[in-house]
DNA sequence: CATTTTTTGATTGACGTCAATCATTCTGGA
DNA sequence: TCCAGAATGATTGACGTCAATCAAAAAATG
């Protein structure tokens, strides 16, 4: 784009320091410092005269100078629900993998495993960090006013926080990094009604719990859709399975083998291994169709195997990236770069990322 | 994660510098230094210390304090074809929208427009930029030996080349950032299948030119799925459109009143405006099913009215923030950082980005 | 007007690395 | 053994910002 070429020769060879700003401002060194750093004492006139020589020179600060000269590094933490769980295996796979990267950018990241889907152990949680300094954390909330008290507690020691995968009180975060989990649902019913063409279904809905926010918006986002656009296909009542892959693998069989059988199968939840161990030994009627959430090994080789047709994945490691990267820019008090929504990815047998996500877990203890 | 935590704690409060490199392996700081900068003239036996100190404490090299002194800015340039194409109006406002951020990490970014799919046009870009001094491009590229002797140009100046939606020789580039048009093709065919439901089918296959690399790949992958997996779906011969929006129109129209008509259409190219208008009053049969590639306006907006059914997205802002994140690393020397592949994005009504990505073009003029 | 208070200026030593200089010390070949 | 060439050590001034200090000037107060 023109504008980009302007720009650069704007800057007439190199960019300015603060030392230009400040002389341009018509005032020493010190006091534009003073200035961008906050540290009062300045009258209102020097201000706006700083303000106004950064605008005209474009003055940026230059992070690499600030951060060496304070000796910057962000200290952050990643709260992950514990456990044998593969799809928080990926966001620390994904982390692992990151490692080097992120001491070269002086970011430093603790991993703190926090009890599942509990409000009281997330509380404490919370509360035990209040004292370890963190400059920003990720935390894969839960919705409830319990956990406000800490947050607050956090905030007021200058902690950045930031919601992942699931949302925290709004109130009490800076930004929340996941998908929408109502769309990503209305997609997996958009493509379960696609790939009935018309003809009549009957659907097994599988749930690990609707008190989980992301199941219970799936579910909505499922049932809106086929209720509007695919009058043919009914619901059958959604089993509850706590992510357990017994569980799931049992509610399967006895779907597929029920009279009248089913046409497709959609697990909101985890438990997948289950899933699949049932369909690779049950037949299924022609045509049938199977989704389910979460991209992880062995839904992976599901879907190569045709168990599975569908995968609706949410990117955990972009995820992570883009939580990295907002927790940093908010640390440094800029503003968030522009960045597109984060959207439910479908993946088919053919669109699949050539590496499969590696996470070392034992096939049963799955969950989403 | 474990690790992680021991890791920091290992690094007992600071993290080592050069100098305890150096002091680590009993050699002076001027020695520990040509060690890492590849200055010459040490001893083979200084080396191992050095990198024996090295791997033992742990030492990453500080950027941010490396790149204040060497006053390293980044200069890059994007290479995009020229012309009033809503595919890289969304890589430009993207890269638009990230300028601010780009300064202050000290990133300039030249946008160089090329003659669309033209070899020399091409070829003359890249010689006229190999005294423009920029440490690394990003560059859409063309298969033809007749850029590599530009691009060998460029290298020996120690320019970073990296190939972008569409790769470069692939002995002249240190990356390709694009997603697999093969497997875009494939998940085209797919769903398209899926829709069928295993009815009859028949589809009219529209592209915008075989040279183009991406188009046939596209096409080849379709080919495949639809021949391997889905025999009631006849494929009828593609049409050439040269992404000519009033073609794409055409060619839909008479395909749509045909007898037989076509059950389903899949634009392995660009023109899309053209085809929307003409699905807007034309009459379809039922379950008829429209595939198309790139999320702009006017197919976000089809897609919404239901004239269209997928669109199968590359995410240029996703490539575009890659590219950067490359080039970077390798103008460092520094290694990669772990990334997924990118893979063809599916987009049904459903998971849409709420932010509709803002180009501004005339309707007429787009390409892929 | 004298006195306090506020605001400014001037300066300085980090931060960790780069890039250069100059003075030594070591090594190996004639 | 001597000497050239190689290897090493020691040191230094950037780079741009932060954070602090001290003195000086300006403004506000009584």
């Amino acid at each position: 784009m023109k504008a980009s070429r302007t720009d650069s020769i704007k800057q007439t060879g190199r960019k300015p320091t603060l030392s230009d700003v400040a002389r341009a401002a018509g005032v020493s060194y010190a006091t534009a410092d003073r200035v961008i750093n906050d540290r009062g004492n300045v009258a209102q006139k020097s201000v706006r005269k700083v303000h106004d020589a950064m605008a005209e020179l474009g003055y940026v600060r230059n992070v690499a100078a600030a951060n060496l000269s304070r000796q910057r590094t962000y200290r952050l933490a990643f709260l992950l629900p514990k456990g044998r769980n593969a799809f928080f295996s990926r966001v620390r796979a994904h982390l692992d993998g990151l490692s080097e990267h992120l001491v070269a950018d002086q970011i430093s990241v603790d991993v703190i495993e926090i009890d599942a889907f509990e409000v009281e152990g997330l509380g404490n949680s919370l509360l035990s960090i209040v004292d370890a300094a963190y400059d920003g954390i990720a935390v894969v909330g839960l919705q409830s006013v319990d956990i406000e008290a800490p947050l607050r507690a956090l905030r007021e020691q200058g902690v950045v926080i930031v919601g992942l995968v699931s949302d925290l009180p709004v109130d009490y975060r800076s930004a929340y990094i996941g998908i929408d989990n109502i769309a990503a649902g209305r997609t997996a019913g958009r493509l379960l009604g696609l790939s009935h063409g018309g003809r009549k279904g009957r659907v097994q809905i599988l749930a690990g719990s609707l008190d989980a926010r992301d199941h219970a918006d799936r579910l909505r986002g499922f049932r809106e859709v086929i209720g509007q656009d695919y009058p043919n296909i009914e619901l059958l009542e959604p089993v509850m399975t706590l992510d357990d892959a017994r569980k799931v693998g049992a509610v399967v069989q006895q779907a597929l083998t029920a009279e009248p059988g089913v046409t497709a199968v959609y697990n909101v939840g985890a438990g997948n291994s289950g899933l699949v161990a049932t369909l690779e030994h049950c037949d299924r009627p022609a045509r049938f169709f199977c989704v389910v959430h979460e991209l992880v090994p062995h839904t992976h080789r599901a879907l190569m195997h045709k168990q599975v047709d569908l995968v609706i994945d949410q990117r955990p490691d972009v995820e992570v990236n883009r939580a990295l990267t907002i927790l940093k820019a908010l640390i440094d008090g800029r503003d968030i770069p522009p960045m597109q929504d984060l959207v439910p990815t479908i993946y088919v047998r053919d669109n699949l990322p050539s590496h499969i996500p590696d996470t070392n877990l034992t096939e049963q203890g799955d969950h989403d």
